[in-house]
DNA sequence: CAGTGGTCTAGACCACTTC
DNA sequence: AAGTGGTCTAGACCACTGG
């Protein structure tokens, strides 16, 4: 069993979170078995129940372990153990399994942004935006056209580092600029593809598909990304995992 | 300023919480501004700083307030102020603001269901599925064709009562019988109305639209619900709010 | 520097489940 | 009755922010 380190830097219940979650991953805790109970824990680690708690409640609300009045702490289904940051990753993308998916940059440039680009981001009339045109390629194939619109004087770095990675991760990039997405608002409707879109994207015109539109919000609830995207439905399937209640 | 009540049977962090929440949604708190810090609430509600700390723990994860180490707690903007239990009303249904909805029940049958149904739902082989088929309804109009599949012999009583409730709420029927969602696969694409949809809905055939699966599972894992949807797009969209990180 | 939230302790009593 | 998680207390020290 591992142990903790209160000369380590990082907090115990942090510490024991950690231990707990490896041993959910490699499989020693199954899905619907009880972990040791709460009064066990504090023997087993040498810290408070408040600490042991702390831990448990976090992985609780992380969907790793669920508990039962009276009977017990249980480990999640794996279908269930999804993190919601993850939901990150999955949010803008695309059921792409074993597939290698990136970003081809197209076009960057600053301009002045429609009125609905305008409003979602809540520019002042001064202000500009960043704006990306970008094809999403899986296995070198399109599967996605899709434009970014970033508020300008804060997304100045990743305007200016937008063509060294013309290939990759938009939000990797607005991450080292400090710009991190806590809730997005995306909404969906079923359309059929324009000609620009058939074109890059290599299908028929009106082809019909996903159109996309997501706005990203930081903690503070900033905006700090608008896009829009035509996901001809025909390839891929949008895929997405609510974590509905407590 | 309320008081907290130790007669209450509800727990005194909670009645904090629920404190707060009104003075959040009454407006006497604006977003960004500062609530009182965790000594004041302390003193002001006599309770404990470990108390006044669950509360407001509890609401951060809600999205209620944020955080600031050595600053301060904050109320959040109302547009991150989306509870994620919120988040089952809307993850089936339409943007629908000052709409009256509803979903008429067409056909309620007990079946055996496809192999997608069976295998969603993890079914064995003598096990059976109740099977409705809803028109989902707008201020009258129809905005979606649905079909939902629940477990047997556990939704057996929903089955027995869908007739009652014949133009209401499935999750609200579904809560009454213990079976609770607790997080929802949604995938989407886009395709077109089939001509079954397109009478029901009032579409012509083809026109482009989202097709919606989802399935619902309990705290458990244990899987409660299968649904498949078509929604026209050029009538409604589909939004969906996800929380990213913490 | 004072004030904030972040972590932690060592207790206590209660409600619920199981036997 | 014994064991579980749920609630609560009254402290303590630390790390971070601001003036």
């Amino acid at each position: 069993m591992p142990t903790l380190e209160r000369s380590n830097p990082l907090p115990l219940y942090y510490q024991l979170k950690e231990v707990l979650k490896q041993q959910i991953r490699a499989g020693h805790l199954a899905p619907h078995t009880a972990i040791p109970s709460e009064p066990e824990l504090v023997a087993q680690y040498h810290v408070s129940r408040a600490t042991v708690r702390q831990a448990l409640t976090e992985l609780v609300h992380e969907g790793l372990l669920y508990r039962q009045h009276g009977r017990g702490t249980f480990v999640c289904e794996p279908r269930v153990q999804q993190n919601i940051s993850e939901l990150t990753s999955f949010s803008n993308d695309l059921s792409r399994r074993g597939k290698r998916s990136s970003g081809l940059l197209i076009v960057s440039e600053l301009v002045r942004g429609s009125q609905t680009v305008r409003d979602q981001l809540r520019l002042m009339d001064e202000e500009q935006v960043v704006r990306l045109e970008r094809l999403r390629t899986a296995d070198d194939a399109p599967i996605a056209y899709e434009v970014d619109y970033l508020p300008y004087p804060r997304s100045a770095g990743v305007y200016q580092r937008a063509k060294e990675v013309a290939d990759g991760s938009l939000y990797a990039l607005m991450g080292t600029e400090g710009m991190h997405p806590y809730i997005a608002e995306q909404s969906f409707r079923g359309d059929v593809a324009t000609e620009r879109e058939a074109e890059l994207l290599r299908v028929s015109v009106n082809t019909p598909g996903l159109r996309l539109a997501c706005t990203s919000f930081d903690e503070t609830g900033a905006p700090i990304e608008y896009t829009e995207a035509f996901y001809p439905g025909s390839l891929y399937e949008f895929q997405v995992t609510l974590r509905v209640g407590r």
